[in-house]
DNA sequence: CACCCTTTGAAGCTC
DNA sequence: GAGCTTCAAAGGGTG
């Protein structure tokens, strides 16, 4: 099913709900980084130069300190190079870890991304009430950066990123990406949003370094094996040769803090299905009602249910797009002041408040401009009177409205098409064609009025027609002592016996009827539970079934996989990587209790007690060794 | 053409 | 705090 809205003519903006686009379902945001020709914080950091000395370890790992196990080791040698050797060979062809710190003559700026940062949710549209809302009430994450896609220092990032042109820090210009792009390519690549990246880790600047090298050395080309190398020789390095990258990695968050204070790396998730929403909270909370909720399962990726108040049909939605970090546009909007919204924290996990709860009274939705966007122009509990002084006579506007039958007392919904005598014959006629997928979409009516003028919404003909669509003019509760047993009636001489409903079903035993009535519904519901039972059991079977052979199929391309990347004539893995095979995966730290238990127990066999030797040795070394540090346990 | 694969580490999230 | 998930880079492979 598509979203009612989709099929309108003129390019209307609105996503198919169901058929969201990849970049609802995507957990990649596209985006390519730019780079930088000079270091956006030079005055505050020199990268290029600087070594490591001891007597400035980072905050999280000493050049001393083995990361891992916190083993000191020897300083850094003053006499190293500075921390990115590239090799003669691999200088031009391989980008500086982080080449965008270091100031290069000549090198060409990179363009700032046209679409300025990523705004996390960029079209929520706001009027200045939303905007006092948004300042005042949202997080510094929400605030968006400047829109000319500079650091507010004015200094560019690289991890400010855009689709326009992929990366390629030591050459950005001669990219054939960046100016060979079909118009189909450029404007799909308009469509996604540059955002900022996060900061790399240690292990990902040595990839970036070692990467070509690697792949220059191996016939592989595949990235993922590649990777793997990679892997392996990241273990493999000395820990002061990893402390080099710790170092890096921990100035790169450091700067990457600096320059985007409120960034966090949440900025950066994708919104997987509902997942990212599911706490959202909504609806009205009537103040003595707990508000019905909608299970997450019923949630439709990149949408938010929301206003109609059937739970039944299903519920109107909202763009995700159109949501605030934290908030959540909320059923009540005055046309002035924006919409209410709940705070996220307050939703119930797994749960989404009932939708109808907040429209439980009426909703009046209209275009934006004059696009084909629909949104809520608002709603409240003041039934029609007040619905129909909210009906623009310039607007093409559907109105949805609960209202009490007043025959039966039972809620009834009202869907009223409204276009205003003002709106000109082409917009009329161009909404003429939405008329049909929206009664469709507010299934829940049960009468629909089209009205041109305020004579067409009167309150009074409004509840005229729906009483009449109530298909009985009667009322239940008023009348029902119509049909009670008045008792036996006395004769009027004739063969002629008034028929009394209540006597007459008594006499044929109504209680036996009942009682039969209820056993065979209950025998239905068993027999309709238990199938739906044995469904289940069959899906999981099946289920089951697929994912051993999905498992199988998987294994063996690993191992495939796996002997090839063997048989690979890579250069070979320096000893120690021989020695420490790679610990398993799977490894759990209990394993690792007992194998150290039974190492302390193979120590204490020895007559020579290594720690006296290291006791020693610590004794006769300088003073002004430094004491080390574990990685990631100092503050960065 | 979007997504997968593959690695490690940092950060976020859940319990 | 433990354990899990996501995202950073990269580019060939896959459907």
């Amino acid at each position: 099913m598509k979203w009612p809205l989709l099929d309108v003519p003129t390019g209307a903006t609105l996503k198919d709900s169901r058929s969201p686009s990849p970049a609802h379902l995507s957990n990649k945001v596209p985006v390519v980084q730019h780079a930088h020709h000079m270091h956006p914080l030079t005055p505050l950091i020199t990268y290029s130069n600087e070594r490591f000395s001891p007597g400035s370890p980072p905050g999280h790992l000493s050049p001393d300190i083995d990361p891992k196990t916190g083993i000191p080791r020897p300083p850094h040698p003053p006499e190293l190079p500075p921390y990115y050797p590239l090799s003669p060979g691999a200088v031009g062809q391989l980008p500086h870890p982080l080449g965008w710190l270091v100031p290069q003559q000549g090198q060409p700026v990179y363009s700032i991304p046209p679409g300025g940062f990523r705004h996390p949710y960029p079209a929520l549209a706001m009027n200045a009430s939303m905007s006092s809302l948004m300042s005042s009430r949202f997080s510094p994450h929400m605030v968006p950066p400047p829109a000319h896609g500079l650091h507010p220092s004015g200094i560019p990032h690289p991890t400010i990123v855009s689709p326009i042109v992929k990366q390629e820090p030591a050459q950005p210009s001669a990219s054939p990406a960046a100016t060979s792009k079909s118009p189909v390519g450029v404007k799909k690549e308009e469509e996604k949003k540059p955002h900022i990246k996060k900061p790399l880790n240690a292990f990902m600047l040595y990839m970036k370094e070692m990467r070509a090298k690697v792949v220059a050395e191996c016939t592989l080309k595949e990235s993922a094996a590649i990777n793997q190398i990679l892997g392996r020789r990241w273990h493999s390095l000395s820990r002061e040769e990893q402390a080099k990258y710790y170092e890096l990695a921990r100035k790169e968050r450091q700067l990457h803090s600096q320059l985007y204070p409120t960034w966090s790396a949440r900025d950066n998730y994708v919104n997987r299905g509902c997942c990212a929403w599911y706490r959202i909270p909504y609806g009205i909370e009537d103040a003595v009602n707990v508000p019905i909720q909608y299970r997450i399962e019923d949630v439709v990726p990149g949408w938010i249910p929301y206003g109609t108040e059937d739970a039944v049909n299903g519920p109107i939605q909202y763009r995700i797009e159109d949501a605030v970090p934290g908030w959540i546009p909320y059923g009540i909007q005055d046309a002035v002041n924006g919409p209410i919204q709940y705070r996220i924290k307050d939703a119930v996990p797994g749960w989404i408040r009932d939708p109808g709860c907040c429209v439980r009274y009426r909703a009046l939705f209209t275009y934006e401009g004059n696009s084909n966007d629909l949104r809520v122009a608002g709603s409240g509990d003041g039934g029609l009177e007040e619905m129909v002084e909210e009906l623009n006579s310039g607007k093409v506007m559907y109105a949805f409205c609960r209202v009490k039958d007043p025959n039966s007392g039972l809620p009834k919904y009202v869907l009223v098409n409204w276009t205003g005598e003002g709106v000109n014959d082409v917009r009329k006629g161009a909404c003429a064609n939405h008329v049909s997928t929206i009664a469709n979409f507010l299934k829940g009516a049960h009468v629909t009025i089209n009205a041109r003028a305020e004579e067409d919404v009167e309150p009074e003909l409004i509840m005229e027609k729906v009483a009449k669509a109530s298909g009985a003019n009667y009322n239940f509760h008023k009348e029902s002592s119509k049909f009670q047993d008045s008792g036996p009636q006395a004769p009027v001489g004739s063969v002629y016996q008034k028929t009394n409903a209540m006597s007459e079903i008594k006499r044929v035993n109504k209680d036996n009827f009942w009682a039969k009535a209820e056993k065979d519904e209950e025998n239905r519901r068993l027999e309709e539970k238990r199938r739906a039972e044995e469904e289940r059991q069959r899906l999981e079977r099946e289920r089951r079934e697929r994912e051993l052979q999905e498992a199988e199929g998987r294994e063996q391309r690993y191992k495939a996989r796996s002997n090839e990347i063997e048989a690979q004539n890579c250069p070979p893995v320096p000893q120690k990587e021989q020695a420490e095979p790679q610990q398993p995966k799977g490894f759990k730290r209990s394993e690792s209790v007992e194998k150290a238990q039974e190492a302390a127990s193979l120590v204490a066999q020895r007559p020579v007690n290594p720690r006296d030797i290291f006791k020693q040795r610590e004794k006769s070394a300088p003073a002004d060794v430094a004491a080390p540090s574990q990685p990631g346990t100092a503050p960065v």
